[in-house]
Parts: C-alpha cells; sequence; structure tokens
DNA sequence: TTGATTTTACTTATTAGTAAGTACATTTAC
DNA sequence: GTAAATGTACTTACTAATAAGTAAAATCAA
C-alpha cells in the first residue's frame, strides 16, 4: 500500500482530532505533505471517502490492540488500562478522542461515515461491556450497574474528559481518569 | 434590544448546537429569518462577534436560572437536577451541549470566544462544586471524591452522554443521567 | 427627517472536486 | 533485447460553489 495514502489518513486523523472534521481542509493536508490538493483527491476522490478511511483505520488500530492484549494474556484491569492510557496520551497531545470530535459534528457527516461511525461506538461499547463483566467475575471490578450502562459512563468520562481538559486544563482530564479507576476498584469488604 | 439580533443569536445557537461552530454559515442563519446575509453582518460584524455573543447569552441564560432557583430557595438536589434536566430537554431535541460542542473546534476559533468559552466552563464547574459541597453538608448527596472532581465527572458525563447519544440511541442518554443521579445519592447506612 | 435597519451588489478567499497532461517505472509483445 | 503499451503517482490548471465580509444605496419607523 501507498505510503503518501497512508500519510494522508495520519494526517487527516490528526486534523479531525485537533480542529474538528469541518475544521480541515484538503490543502491543510496537501501543505503538509508537500504535495497538491489534487493528489490527495486522487486517493480519497471526495472527503466522504477520507473520513470513513480514518475511521476505518482506527477501528483497525482498536481490533488490533484488543487481538495483541488478548494473546498477552492481559487479565481485564490491564486491558482497560491499557485502552484507557490511550486518552491519557490523547490528552498529553491536546487531542480529543475521534469519537467525540465526531459526535460534534455527526449531523454534517454523510451516511456512509456516520454508520462507520456508530459502527465503530458499538463495538468498543460492547467490548468494554464484556471486558467489565468479565473482570467483575474474576472480582477485578465492583460495580453495580449493567456493565453496558458503566461502560457507556466510562466512555462518556474519557471523551468528555479531555474535551474538557483541552478548555480547562490538562491536569482534569488526569482527575477524571483517576475516579474511573476507582470507580470500579474493588472495596474491601467491611 | 432588536428582535432580529435576538433571533440571530438563537438561531446560532442551534446551528453550533446540531452541526458545529464550522458546520454553519451566516448564509445558513438569513435564510431561515428571510433576510439577507449582509443583514446579519450588520448586528454581528464577524462570526467572532456571534460566537462570543452565542456564548454570553448562554452564559447568563445560567446566571438568571442560578438566581431564580435560588430566590425560589430550591434545594441543592433540585438545583442540581434542574440543571440536569436542560441536558434531557437537548437530548431530545438531538442537540448536544454548547461547551462539548466547542471543546471539539477550541484550536478553531479566535481568543476572545476562546476565553468565554473558558470562562463558561469555570463559572458552571465551581457553581457545581459549592452545589455539591452544601448538599453534602446537608445530607442531600453522598460522594467521596473532592466536590470539584465529583462536578467534572458530572459535566463530563453530561456532555459526552449527549454527544454519544446522538450516534448510539437517545435512550443512552437517559441511562447516564440516571447513573449521575444514583452516583451521588445517599446511600442507607449498614 | 433622522437614525436604525436591511438590501443590493459586490469582493476576496477558500472550499471540494475535476480534466488533462506529465514523469517514470513496469510489464508486455515481438 | 528492444520497443510499445500500460499503470502509478502525481502536477497543472481549472470549475463551481460557498465562505466571510464590505460599501453604498434604499427603506422604514418614530
Amino acid at each position: 500500500m501507498s505510503i503518501t495514502r497512508e500519510k494522508i489518513i495520519e494526517i487527516g486523523e490528526e486534523l479531525v482530532l485537533t480542529k474538528g472534521y469541518n475544521g480541515f481542509s484538503y490543502q491543510d493536508i496537501s501543505t503538509v505533505l508537500g504535495i497538491k490538493n489534487a493528489a490527495v483527491h486522487y486517493y480519497f476522490p471526495s472527503k466522504e471517502n477520507l473520513g470513513t478511511s480514518i475511521i476505518k483505520t482506527n477501528a483497525q488500530r482498536f481490533e488490533e490492540m484488543v487481538d495483541n492484549m488478548e494473546s498477552l494474556n492481559f487479565d481485564e484491569w490491564n486491558q482497560l488500562e491499557s485502552f484507557m492510557k490511550l486518552y491519557l496520551k490523547s490528552n498529553r497531545e491536546s487531542k480529543i478522542c475521534l469519537l467525540g470530535s465526531l459526535g460534534t459534528d455527526v449531523n454534517t457527516l454523510s451516511d456512509p461515515i456516520h454508520q462507520e461511525l456508530t459502527k465503530m461506538v458499538d463495538r468498543i461499547i460492547s467490548w468494554m461491556e464484556t471486558l467489565l463483566q468479565n473482570g467483575m467475575k474474576k472480582g477485578l471490578f465492583q460495580f453495580t450497574l449493567p456493565a453496558r450502562d458503566q461502560a457507556l459512563r466510562i466512555l462518556a468520562l474519557l471523551i468528555a474528559g479531555l474535551q474538557l481538559a483541552r478548555i480547562l486544563n490538562k491536569s482534569d482530564f488526569k482527575t477524571i481518569y483517576q475516579s474511573i479507576l476507582e470507580e470500579i476498584t474493588p472495596k474491601p469488604q467491611s
């Protein structure tokens, strides 16, 4: 596969995470790569193509990470923490989450992008639901809500945590991050 | 004050909440109002003026609501619930939170808008912090985190709850909404 | 009739997108 | 083994649409 194509997706993703889907243009990408705007259209005829490719690439990266953690026999706690650490990295880089970024612009996205986005969120939620469920059985987690609801809460805290941290202060994300871990840490019996 | 001016702000806010700051144009506003693009520029010479006015109007509405609740002697529980009900309404109307919307586009906003946004988030967080603190003293709330951290969590859950609900399903917001109330409801002593 | 409001008629810049052509490497035909 | 054809990765040079923004004239309302 083409290296230029990969770089376009990479830069496109970075721009979605920093400026939002409607906040960047093909020119922004071509300028960074030192090529012409038309060269970007050569790989991605329309912005819709680029948008879906960005989401698909992201979703694929997620699946690879999950597969990798499974094959390394990560327990549920470590899997969740690894996932959450992706957000710590985003916070350091002043980026937000792809889901939160596109969640803002969802009404301006064409159907194919919208569907890809929904698919990815569904996938992450159900992955986390299973993870929480299994982890609780093992006593690694403790919570009272249905596992899917707990997953929704964790994802929401991560997504808006990054957004709030970019408005306020990076340290505010760390606060939220810590609180998530505390929320599901098993409490000693009294 | 001009009725047209007020309508422009109202429609502008609606557009920010549905399509994002970079997803709408003056043309979108003027078309709805049946006036010309230039008439919008008469009231708001630049989009920056409009953006700051939208935030200021929103912040003012918040202050009025707080004042009103105080004068009606709402207890802390009812004040928090009233605030949260604003988000229930947004969810019904498939709108997201102003803070979440602008949080995505923050890097593309000019300084005055950015500052207004930061001011508003600071204000809401510190209002909720005080509310939680006082409510806990009265036994209306129960939580273990520092009040500001708890406020950050609640705001984050509300903001991303709306975003996720727009991608997934409206009912997912209600789930998160309920979980917030449960999170701070005093537990009976054992 | 004065000032507030709005339209007309622009400008300039940027957007996504396209059509035609170029350079160069690879394959195919003889 | 060489020449012709083909494919890849672009550039050049556009278009059509839309963006924000402006100046000046027209309209309206007190």
